[in-house]
DNA sequence: TGTTAGCACTCGTTCGGAATGAGTGCTAAC
DNA sequence: GTTAGCACTCATTCCGAACGAGTGCTAACA
């Protein structure tokens, strides 16, 4: 009978109710401010009077997806409001080629660098946002041992390197509790070559401990030494990030607010959580932005949103990229954005670790 | 005559004056608030009523170690009253006994890793100060190569292995133009090793460079694959910097205004720019504090201090640390915190440095 | 001659009320 | 189902009064 009633899903919903929402968040996200029924007709210029869009209006808010901060004010999207326009309503505005251009001289210019790959990405992907970069290095559970080097260097101590499958060369001095000779240098250089190339760069502290369990005599002797070197590694394993364009978001208007600025740059400070959040954003579903609100998983800050997504090396996600900025983000270049820049990073880093 | 006209010099001032001065500077710095006559009488008791005190600050602002903020409001210190505040009137407030634990407790942690001995120094300056904490590399020009390792990976590619005189390791992946066998790896790396031992990091390519002139045949070749590997470097060279702490800088009252905090932020993104503030900070005086003003080298920001230090390695200055924060900073502990700090800091890198 | 009390004056800050205007919800008519 | 009209709400702005912290100056005092 009643024939309203017979739409419930949220996907479901009336076009006019569908226009009108989108003209709602498109307008919140240039203007920063609420957005009234009258100013939606003339925006857009709709075929419709001010006050009937204020019924639908006022349908939506029933229906949660919009909100007035107060009595007579107009209204603003809500997290349900945002969520229905990322995945229903907003068509995915494909980048300027002037944009495009940015991004592939960006990624020309060094190659064999794995570091440098990433901080570009975060460079880039802050240039062209307006908005905090971030680009998280390959997870060291995909990373593995290619190659060990150890060069004596003094009595008791040797510069150790470790090329990974990436290329990417990490070195770093160990102090060895007993003198070390070229000989039992070079003995122990096989050593750790035999027993862990191909090993995950993340377990390899471990694996050589059970390693130890096991083998006895000369072995052993080397396995021990092999443990001095690699319980330096630690400092190399944490989840590496780059960060870039933080600054500009003291332009955003929700920023000025030095409290709201505040838990923001402690979040960005904090690369432990910041992983959190770009985690959580590829979790709730591929490549859809993410608000961070106080009812989420306590991130602690209000009033964010990010876009992210994970890129692939040799066809498997390995690592996170992504964008933060205030939940009002003009979404529909983001996600082509990053969803861009994962692609061509995921590229560049597959073919660096051949 | 005029008894008052022999004292011009700054340092001259009269003991009365000296204590007011010193009164009012110590208040703000507390407060952050303008100070007027009575509440200097007030809060250090003086035997002196409000109208005189009145007269001298008076004569204080005359001088220009005062300012008015605007006609009736108590008095700031000018940049010339904390000058003259720092260096004559402030007595040097040593560490507690907490403080000085943390600092030793901090730098026993690990020795032989340069990054993080220069990641620690910067934490703990934060820490303590509850400002931003700075730390420099040591200066490319007072680093000098100890030892080269070519590693062959692949058909034309090397990993290239430098030791430095403090033990820090560097690597970095080179593409050669051409397939380099195991025999030619050795060449080129006993080549770099005769040539540039005990060269200057920062002139490594130009040394390089002058060589490829002078020399003929197959030393010409080795020099100018080596030149392939070293046109690298730059990646390395650039001034390191290490900073933390710089959320805190939100607790600040002369930072909510957003508009300070986001050239503070920015100052502090920019590391060149954030370098030169520290040179300019040691070049004045040797660890006097700094205040950075509009009528400064235009270093584009207002109302920002510094206190920093230089550390010596070997007996010789080799890179700067220091504490950023408001031009209103208890400097009376911070002078003597950076100074603790870079003498720790500059003994553990020299024995690092052997 | 230096110090102090007293007093008029300045000026930023706070507070309350009036005016404004953007925007809503509701009702009645089309 | 749509629209015009109207009363109502509420944030924002503006204004003036009251307040109070602090000053400069003058005259009296030791």
């Amino acid at each position: 009978m009643a024939p309203k009633k017979i739409q419930e899903q949220p996907s479901d919903l009336a076009q006019r109710e569908r226009e009108i929402l989108q003209a709602v968040v498109n307008s919140y996200i240039t203007t920063a401010e609420p957005v009234g029924s009258r100013a939606v007709v003339k925006r857009f210029n709709m075929d419709l009077s001010a006050a009937t869009v204020r019924n639908v209006m006022s349908d939506l808010e029933e229906m949660g997806f919009l909100q007035q901060v107060h009595t007579s004010s107009g209204r603003v999207p809500t997290d349900e409001g945002y969520r229905y326009y990322v995945d229903h309503l907003m068509h995915v505005q494909e980048l300027t080629l002037a944009e495009r251009r940015r991004i592939e001289k960006e990624f020309s210019q060094k190659l064999d660098d794995m570091d440098g790959l990433l901080r570009n990405t975060s460079h880039l992907l802050a240039l062209v946002s307006h908005q905090a970069g971030i680009a998280e290095a390959p997870d060291t559970s995909q990373t593995r041992i290619q190659r060990f080097e150890l060069v004596p260097i003094g009595e008791n101590r040797v510069a150790v390197l470790m090329v990974d499958n990436y290329g990417t060369v990490r070195s770093m001095m160990a102090s060895l509790s007993g003198p070390i000779d070229n000989q039992q240098a070079e003995r122990l250089n096989n050593f750790l070559n035999q027993n862990f190339m191909g090993t995950e760069i993340g377990s390899l502290a471990k694996s050589l401990r059970t390693l130890l369990g096991e083998v006895l005599g000369e072995q052993r002797s080397l396995a021990q030494h092999a443990l001095e070197v690699l319980d330096l590694m630690p400092q190399h394993q944490g989840n590496r990030l780059f960060l870039d364009g933080a600054v500009q978001l003291f332009e955003q208007p929700e920023f000025q607010r030095i409290e709201q600025a505040r838990e923001v740059f402690g979040l960005l400070e904090e690369h432990d959580r910041l992983i959190g959040v770009l985690r959580k954003a590829v979790a709730d579903g591929d490549g859809r932005a993410v608000f961070i609100s106080r009812n989420d998983d306590n991130f602690g800050v209000e009033g964010i949103g990010v876009v992210a997504s994970s890129y692939n090396v040799d066809g498997k996600p390995a690592g996170l990229i992504g964008v933060l900025g205030p939940r009002r983000m003009p979404y529909s270049r983001l996600t082509s954005l990053v969803h861009h820049t994962a692609d061509m990073l995921g590229r560049f880093l597959t073919k660096l670790s051949k």
